[in-house]
DNA sequence: AGTGAAAGTACAGCTGA
DNA sequence: TCAGCTGTACTTTCACT
């Protein structure tokens, strides 16, 4: 199982760190209840393994102007891998869309977008979004109000799992 | 204009601490151009502004063992504010949905799940989201691939909305 | 600029295979 | 015995006034 490498010391200091991504070395050391030095060698050695893929100030993007966001269900005509492909790399261009899943079922991708207001998304989603090759259907759903935005994993259902399958 | 109390260097600030959180304020001071001391009070003042929300640590949530990833469309029964206000709630209480915005359109809600495995997603979703008062529909989507998974907002865009509308 | 704290390094001791 | 991790001591760098 996937973890496994980890100790609970590890898993701790990634807990901490995804909570508060710039705690000090030595806050961090006494909360997971070793000392400094080899508390930082762990954290290095997990950035390195990968656990840790960066640390990100998590912004507010209506202060900063971004009033909308929307979530858009979109189905291509061909699902041919290369096609597939196209348009992920399609959205890695465009810079409203800040997350792009491949899906199973109906809808082949679902995109997050965030845009200054409703009209400059509307501009994006008739001309950038609904004018690409291969884009066959696009519904979008205004987010009227975020009820929960959690980064990350659930740590105490890691462990819980972990303490079972002693 | 949300925003305009920024300056460009603030703006440039929370670019930087977007894709790197755990700069030193020396080495953010260099970036930004100017020298540690009001940089650091800069960082201060956007954090109590409530422009910085956080700093989280990004962690690989495979390598941790949640293998599966799961947006949910979800449409309630009654959209008395009260009954959206309750669902909002429970979805706070579950530790495996991380994300939970409220939608306009067919469906009220979209959340975003992890889980350790498929199975343990079916649980949740049977034993728990399906048996949840006032739900109507779920309609489920594994992710297959994630194709972009980029936080907070495209700091281009807004600079250049900034430098039109001069 | 200056002080106090934290980051990072070197080395020695402990612990378990 | 040896590998791996830990803690102490020390230097450099940073945070903060």
């Amino acid at each position: 199982m996937a973890g496994t490498r980890l100790d609970p010391i590890d898993r701790k200091i990634l807990a901490e760190l995804q909570a508060d991504g710039r705690m000090t070395n030595v806050e961090l050391a006494k909360r997971v209840g070793i000392s400094a030095p080899p508390c930082l060698r762990r954290v290095r050695t997990l950035e390195e393994a990968g656990y840790i893929k960066g640390y990100h100030a998590d912004v507010d993007a209506r202060e900063l102007g971004f009033e909308v966001q929307v979530f858009a269900m979109v189905g291509l005509q061909s699902q041919a891998e290369a096609d597939l492909s196209a348009f992920e790399e399609q959205c890695r261009n465009w810079p409203l869309v800040r997350e792009c899943h491949m899906l199973n079922g109906e809808v082949d991708f679902v995109l997050k977008c965030v845009a200054p207001d409703l009209s400059s998304f509307q501009s994006f989603l008739t001309s950038e979004l609904l004018t690409t090759d291969n884009v066959g259907s696009v519904k979008t759903s205004l987010v009227i109000r975020g009820a929960k935005d959690e980064p990350g994993v659930p740590f105490d259902v890691l462990e819980e799992r972990l303490s079972q399958s002693d």
